[in-house]
DNA sequence: ACCTGAACACCGTTCAAGT
DNA sequence: ACCTGAACACCGTTCAAGT
């Protein structure tokens, strides 16, 4: 963290003000490098164009020679963190369609919250280019197919995978924002009340629930993802066992209407 | 916006200056309700605290006084925003546990769809105070009982509820960041290319699922949010279904045991 | 006890150069 | 064609006052 680099020599000729680079001394690539650098350190949201022109010993104006704005910095990150993303969860068969994306859900999940920069950009930042979108929609057409060859329908082969591929990105999202405000809140000697305070008088089952220690309220940790993943898995199952003859489970039938009804209410 | 007043002026007696306030003009309260106010406009992440003292006609450092940082200016606009959540998701018994459950999922999806400040502050930014988070605790334990009463055991109970927020949750924050997206995408003028390509030739599942022009891929609609939450009633349902007396469903177990030595494998 | 502007260190971005 | 510092308009926050 040389941060004062310079700011009491003055401008004198002590030479140590730092060479001016030469013409084709920094390329795009290298900058999107010492930028995943520089976010390991200091995480996506303390990443700025200044810290990264030290980071890279270059003029900070020298970046947007190349980046006409710091989004399309953050733009070439994300198509790149995508494309490791891909590598990092390959469509992988196991010995039938349930085991395998019940596999590849998990993998995901590891994948995201292994790497906290995956998830911020990819999930929290989004806005992927089209091509590099291109690259995600070529894995769930895997994923898809393996289920239709399973017996489902198109249709329900892709709201299968629809459904967990939404309970994935949605609860590693919400346990990245959940851990994000954690280190601000501590890193600023806030309330270390982590675990909230459940009182038994008022709330006498939640007071049960938690007594473990392990538990916490509507948490988004390893057993809960199971729980839903395998509700979802259960559904499909079930959709495969009656055939493709009825369309739905015939068991959502009547809160299907119920749903409509309501949407039809609000719009 | 008159953003620029008084910069021309120079500092003559012209008087237009802002008349000092008096002692008691201001109070928490009032910064709060400006605050909502300004955030209404011009959205939670642009809410900055010199654009607060200008919308108040009060001098940026009065704010300080009564918040000392703008972190806890946020927090009690979280605070607040938690209050007008509970008030809109009230537990409501419907006909039976099923329903009432259902409707209260919906509810709160609604809630939060309609409104992204509490979306943003709640779900996004979270650090709830111990004492506001009493307050949700309170309704989640109604919910809880409600599902005890019918027939679950208080731990699948307290899975069902926790399954059902995470997808409520999750599937809301994973839309409102897409349209955060969207808006700071077409803002600058950048690709209005929404919907992105689907190459029939590479990926014909996709193509045909999604030809309709309504699907899109893993997206997380009315539709989409409506089939995993059938998927864990239904799993509920079996599970009030087959009784107290064996623990989990069955169907689950072998995964269960799969997903725990994949657990033991990475730690 | 409360309200205030000046000032500081940061940020993203632009401009008018330098080579 | 590329690299650069100065400069601008913003931000969050602190300080040393004013009343």
């Amino acid at each position: 963290m040389n941060v004062d680099g310079g700011a009491f020599v003055a401008k004198q000729a002590t030479t140590d003000k730092r060479q001016r680079r030469e013409r084709g001394s920094i390329n795009p690539d290298d900058i999107i490098k010492g930028a995943f650098e520089l976010a390991e350190e200091v995480g996506i949201d303390n990443l700025s164009m200044p810290l990264l022109g030290r980071h890279l010993g270059v003029g900070v104006t020298s970046i947007y020679w190349y980046f006409r704005k710091k989004d399309d910095l953050l733009s070439a990150m994300t198509d790149q963190a995508l494309r490791t993303y891909v590598f990092a969860t390959p469509y992988v068969a196991a010995d039938d369609w349930r085991e395998t994306l019940h596999n590849h859900a998990w993998t995901m999940r590891k994948t995201f919250m292994g790497n906290p920069i995956l998830c911020d950009l990819i999930l929290i930042r989004s806005a992927l280019s089209p091509k590099a979108a291109q690259l995600g929609v070529l894995e769930v057409e895997k994923s898809i197919a393996s289920l239709v060859e399973a017996g489902l329908s198109a249709e329900d082969a892709f709201e299968t995978y629809s459904a967990v591929s939404v309970h994935v990105r949605g609860s590693v999202v919400l346990q990245r924002l959940y851990e994000k405000n954690l280190a601000s809140a501590d890193g600023t000697g806030a309330q270390l009340d982590d675990r909230m305070a459940i009182d038994p008088e008022s709330t006498p089952l939640l007071a049960k629930a938690t007594a473990d220690g392990l538990h916490r309220i509507a948490t988004t940790d390893d057993a809960n993802f199971e729980y839903a993943l395998n509700c979802i898995l259960d559904h499909a199952e079930r959709l495969i066992a009656t055939g493709p003859k009825s369309k739905g489970s015939g068991k959502t039938t009547k809160s299907s209407v119920r749903q409509r009804n309501r949407a039809a209410a609000t719009n």
